[in-house]
DNA sequence: CAAATAGTGTCTTTCAGACAATATGAC
DNA sequence: GTCATATTGTCTGAAAGACACTATTTG
């Protein structure tokens, strides 16, 4: 049988069938806090409840999808935002047979790292989307408790080992500034002097634009040093995070 | 609308279709060689050329999904055979809208760790299946040629910080035979006197069973004392791959 | 000036890796 | 005996973390 002639004779219905989405954990720093991108559910299953953003695969590649539907859900238009900018990458797939009661739905899930983008509130299906802080993201549709849960848990052990964290900041910033991204990502505060010479003796992570900041900081303090992301796409040596005591046993 | 009536008026027809299928990279280590299972293709496309196990998700997990293929293709029968102590875990998945020539395929694949299994030439559908060594697996069907690299990339990265070397081995071995165990992952000689202190020094990664091998080694030396797994889930220090020269950039 | 922040210096402890040394048992 | 392997000891250098200190800037 010859390519052709099989593929004529190939039915897709044959199979039972199966959607395939994707769901999308949005990670941004605002306001010193790590926020997760929800949406408010308009219809059912799960109706009012708060969910992932995410949606139905199109003839597109699943990486496409995740950020079309980012762009979708937050009201950014790519080319024209920020949205370049957006670190994107697969976190896992979930498809027990049970998880949508609707059908079989499986579920490739996306993580993403933001700098700060603007509240969604523009085109029309923003209109439900917002950023909420990641301690009051609970009781999600679907089984998006875990999904976030692993994304979260993804993004906190990836800022130990890449320099993912200047996902999060503009293109110039401050090594303060680079520590309270660790510190809202990690959820306790860094030694200010460590982490310092800590992050400067990391080979690649950052390089120094030459500039200052124009200001000191708002309570005082001298001009900071810019910065800007460095080539490296590992940290050698790591930066683990201080509580290691709870040794997963 | 509630939604009783919801599902009533879903046609899941409505969605282009695509099919779920998982692949697994499943990996073993025989005579000291790491391995992966691979199969030829019987039918098109791609027939006669290898690729890695898997197919089509049925009413189950889509874990079960992949332990079955493994089941399947090697012909092992759970319950029966050492199939309990494989650890299997997601590697990620593949979705490229060409990546099958038939139709949209969306593959969950799996990356499976099997202490030394027989070669499988027993059932109807492990005819066609074998081990090859790591470095023979090339010109796979589909995309499974990146699959590959990714689920073992991700094999040599995960022996770094947790203890799935063990589960290569037998339920009891010797601190040799797990440094073997290193070595043929990440392919390179490990110092044994530094490999030796530093694993009996990461809290949890093995436990003494207070036995010894009956003979010494083939070619000479003491008795080895016999170690079984221990309640770790991850290594504090980890072991680093002696070769970081190459710092990804 | 008081307070806050940037950046540097120093010390201790831990750990990786190089290397050596000793002990045991197969052949 | 010879040789390979198991296991332990010693030393050096890198790096983490605690702490202290100086300099700079805002209010």
């Amino acid at each position: 049988m010859d390519e052709a002639s099989f593929l004529a004779a190939y039915d897709p219905r044959d199979y039972p069938p199966v959607a395939v989405t994707v769901d999308v954990v949005a990670l941004t720093i605002r306001d010193g806090k790590l926020c997760v991108l929800l949406v408010e559910r308009g219809h059912q299953p799960f109706a009012g409840q708060r969910a992932l953003p995410g949606g139905f695969v199109r003839i597109e590649s699943l990486a496409e999808a995740a950020l079309r539907e980012l762009a979708e859900e937050t009201g950014l238009t790519p080319g024209v935002d920020d949205l370049e900018r957006v670190h994107l990458e697969q976190l896992r797939t979930y498809g027990n047979p049970d998880r949508d009661p609707r059908m079989r739905v499986v579920s490739v899930a996306y993580l993403a790292f933001a700098p700060s983008l603007p509240e969604p509130t523009a085109g029309s299906d923003a209109a439900r989307a917002y950023w909420v802080p990641v301690e009051e993201a609970k009781d999600l549709a679907f089984d998006h408790d875990e999904v976030f849960a692993d994304g979260l848990e993804r993004a906190r052990s990836k800022l130990e080992y890449t320099p993912l964290a200047t996902a999060f900041t503009g293109t110039e910033f401050t090594i303060g500034e680079l520590r309270q991204v660790y510190a809202a990502v990690w959820g306790e505060e860094l030694h200010a002097g460590n982490f310092h010479r800590k992050v400067l003796s990391v080979p690649g992570f950052v390089e120094s634009t030459g500039g200052t900041t124009a200001k000191g900081g708002e309570r005082g303090g001298p001009k900071a040093k810019l910065y800007r992301a460095g080539d490296a796409r590992l940290l050698h040596p790591a930066l683990l995070r201080p509580t290691r005591e709870d040794r997963v046993r």
